[in-house]
Parts: C-alpha cells; structure tokens; sequence
DNA sequence: TATTGCTGTTAGCATGTGCTAATTATCAAA
DNA sequence: TTTGATAATTAGCACATGCTAACAGCAATA
C-alpha cells in the first residue's frame, strides 16, 4: 500500500510538470473539430453533451461516443455525472487556438481576399486545421491583429460589450446596433445570404418595429429596407441598444 | 447478349460525361502528397517508383504499396510492367491543382506575409490541402496571378527561359543568374537557409570561378561574398547563363 | 406505476493509413 | 548462369474514424 501511495505521487508529480511544457501534441482534424464545437456551445451557455455533438457534427452517435472516449483517454475532456462533456484545462487551451485560427482566417478571407461575409465560415473551416503558429502570428501582424471575426465574433481573450443583448430582448421601438452574429448560424450560408441582403452584420443600425407572437417574429427597419427575422434566429444575434426611438 | 451490350454502352456513355464534370471528389492530404510527389518527380524529369515515394515520403514500402494501389483503382495512377508509376489524365489534372495551391500559398507566405524564404515549403506544405476553389482563385487575384513560387518552380502551365541549366552544366567564368532551386532540395530547412545566406535565390547573379572534381563542388562568387556548393546541389540549382566573364 | 421516448452504450463491421517481419521477384554483375 | 542486392509483395497487426443494429438506462408523462 505505501508503495502504491508512492507510485501514485510520482504519477501525479510526472503529470504536473508535463502541464508546464508547451502543447506540443498535434491533434487530428477530427478532434479539433470536436474541441471547437465543444467551445463554441461552451461560449453560447449551452451545456454540451454526446448528443449535441452528434446533432452538430452530422455524426452517429456511436461514433461521438467513441471519439470522445479518446479525447477522455487524451486528457482533452471530462465528463462528469450528467454525462456532460467538459473542456479540460489542455482541451480548453487548444480550443481557444482553433477558435483563433478559425477567426483569423474568416477576417482575411472577408477583408484581404474579399471573399463574401456568408461564405468565409467554410472556406476558414478547411483553413483552421492547417495553419502552423508561425503562419498564425504572421498573418495576425499583417492583418492587424483584429479582435473580432467578421461576424462579430470576439477573439478568445476579448470579450463583447457589456450591454449586449440578444435581439430577443429588445423592445419596439428601440434602435440597436448588431454586435454579432451567432455562430451556430455561420453554418447555413443561405441564412446568412439573406442576413447580409437585409445589412444585418455587424455595425449596422436597426429599429426595432415590432415583436409578434403570433407570427413567431420581430420585424426591423433599417436604411436599407425592413426585414423580419424568426424568433429562432432574433435570439442568435446579439446587438447593443443605442437609444430608445 | 443484346442487353448487356446495351448496358454497356450506356456505362461507357455515363463514364465519358462524367469526364466533363469538374473534378469534385475530394482526396486525402496523403493521396494528394502522393500526387504532388509524383508531379514534382516528373516535372524533374525522374521515373518515379514505389520506393523512390517511399523514400520521399518517408514511409515503409508496403503503405507504399497499399496506398499505390489505392490509387490505382481509383483511377489516379497507372503501373507499367516496369513498375514505374504514371499519372492518369485525372491523376495528372489534380496534381497540377495541389501544385499550384503549394507555389500560390509560398509566393504569399513569403511576399504578404514576410515569412522568410526558406522556410514557406513546410507552412505551405500544410496549408496546400486546406484552400478550397475559391480561395486559390481570390488568393491568385490578390497576389496579382504570379507565375513562379519564390524558390523560382513555375506554377503549371509556366515555363522556365529555353535557355535554363544546371549549374552543373555551367564552366568557370560564366556568369549565371539563378533561375529555379529544386524542389527536393525545399525540405532541408537547413540547406534553404544556407543558401540564403549565400545569396542564391532566384535573381540573383554569381560568377561560376572553378569546378573541382576532387572535392565533388562548384565555387562561386557574387557582390555577397563567394560560397561552394557540392555537386549533388549544384545539380539541383538551375541557372541562366548571362555572359561568358 | 407503467410506458414511451430520448440518450448512451455495445457489438460488429468497413476503410484508410501506418508498421514490422518474412517472402518473392527482378535485375545486374561476377 | 548463378548470385547478390534491391524492389515488390504478402501476412499480420494497430489505430482512428466512420456506419448500423441492438440493447440498456433513465426520466417524464400518461
């Protein structure tokens, strides 16, 4: 028994001081995928488990369970009794690299390339896994090193304005800037099309007209025209109020 | 009889307008290093085998084996009775693709973005499987479609000058003018920087001053400074003669 | 409480990509 | 022509990633 306590403690010892060392692992496509989705929910308050993986990833259920066995295996997550998934300390940091990659791509890809708004989330999707650190932080330098993605999305690090809010939230009558456009909406590109037909990106003013129950959707106006958006999508984008009428 | 005959036909007939369409299946980052192997091979005028890839990709003969035939039955290479292994029309067609992703990714690694010059292969080693059509069309925009990667190779459908040779070729006192670094020579990292340092990089000018047989090397001599470089580079370096002294 | 339905898990399979060890083929030189 | 080296191939294994079918567990609701 006291020599097993002993094994234990090196175990334990063995393990800390790996965490000082820099990340050197390099994790599949697979994975990463995994890790990011699992940070994205993470960012919206949603908790994640196999089955929002699965749903997310367009993947079997057999099959999630078996990835994020091995990402428990590789230290990269937990899960805990409500069999929710959670990001470890190493998962949570890798995480935030690929949302970094990520993001950085889609700001190059919309404002050096200039490649549309609604379709940079798919060309950065492929980008995101193949860019080395140095190629990160060059490109970071060249663009400036931006804070926010074309959408809105805050950098890991960087946070969004206090008083945002989700267009859920507000009330007619108000104008509202959009801050952000929330990720789980990147991934329709038609979605987005008709977001930017109706300038809803981020920066934008809109007025909020009306919030109708019945019809499940709140109507906007804009310079540009009016629009009206279901509540499924009004509660994905978040804005800040600028004034009241 | 008749009906399969008929069937037939109408297989043939499927199999020729599927011919037309745009190349869409998506290969694996191994199956496109493969190709791009046997294009470069190729290009420098090499009959390529299983165990040359082997050695090029640094991979045991029977992956080798296992992978080469993969190829084959998907219709990206063929295999004379010498073994050699020759690219489909097909094989051919994505090749050149992956090989004008890797030289666009290290004109703009090296020129936008200022990685320096020896080290753009592997970055854009990754990054050659990750750009989708239209971000190598925007990307070819933006950088103003250059013809040549920074190592001077081509982009296909480009030409080298008629009068290109090896600086093995050359005799001492010509003047020459780097035109194009080898592209086996692109995965020493080391090397690269050694010949930075001694300025030969596409462009530049050097006075061939002596070959000697007994050490196996060419000297030579410019503006920078002078260096000597072994046969076995010497071979690998191509060069236009500019004048004779 | 019993049933219904979602979630998780297991079993069983396929394919791609990798390996080593061992065997066979092939070609060139003695 | 035999031999010796090099190349190709086969056998046998491992692991990551995918699938379907079947079953187990649990919670909410009828």
């Amino acid at each position: 028994m006291k020599e097993f306590q002993k094994i234990s403690r090196l175990a334990i010892l063995k393990e800390d001081t790996a965490k000082h060392k820099p990340p050197k692992i390099e994790h599949s496509q697979v994975i990463e995928e995994y890790l990011l989705t699992l940070y994205k929910l993470n960012r919206a308050g949603e908790t994640a488990k196999a089955v929002t993986l699965a749903k997310r990833l367009d993947t079997s259920p057999p099959t999630v369970h078996a990835t994020i066995s091995r990402m428990q295996r590789d230290g990269l997550i937990n899960v805990n009794k409500k069999k929710e998934l959670i990001l470890t300390n190493e998962g949570q940091k890798i995480a935030e690299d690929i949302a970094y990659r990520h993001n950085l791509s889609e700001y190059f890809l919309c404002n050096t390339l200039g490649i549309p708004w609604y379709e940079v989330h798919q060309h950065a999707h492929r980008l995101e896994h193949a860019m080395t650190p140095t190629v990160v932080q060059k490109l970071a330098e060249f663009l400036g090193k931006p804070e926010f993605c074309p959408h809105g999305t805050p950098m890991p690090g960087t946070s969004l304005p206090e008083n945002t809010i989700t267009l859920m939230e507000t009330e007619p009558g108000m104008i509202v800037e959009v801050t952000m456009i929330g990720e789980s909406l990147e991934d329709s590109v038609d979605l987005m099309k008709i977001l930017q037909e109706h300038s809803i990106m981020p920066g934008n003013r809109h007025k909020v007209i009306e919030k109708t129950d019945v019809m499940r959707s709140i109507s906007l106006e804009s310079k540009e025209g009016s629009s009206s958006l279901p509540f499924h999508v009004a509660e994905k984008i978040l804005v800040t109020k600028i004034t009241k009428d």
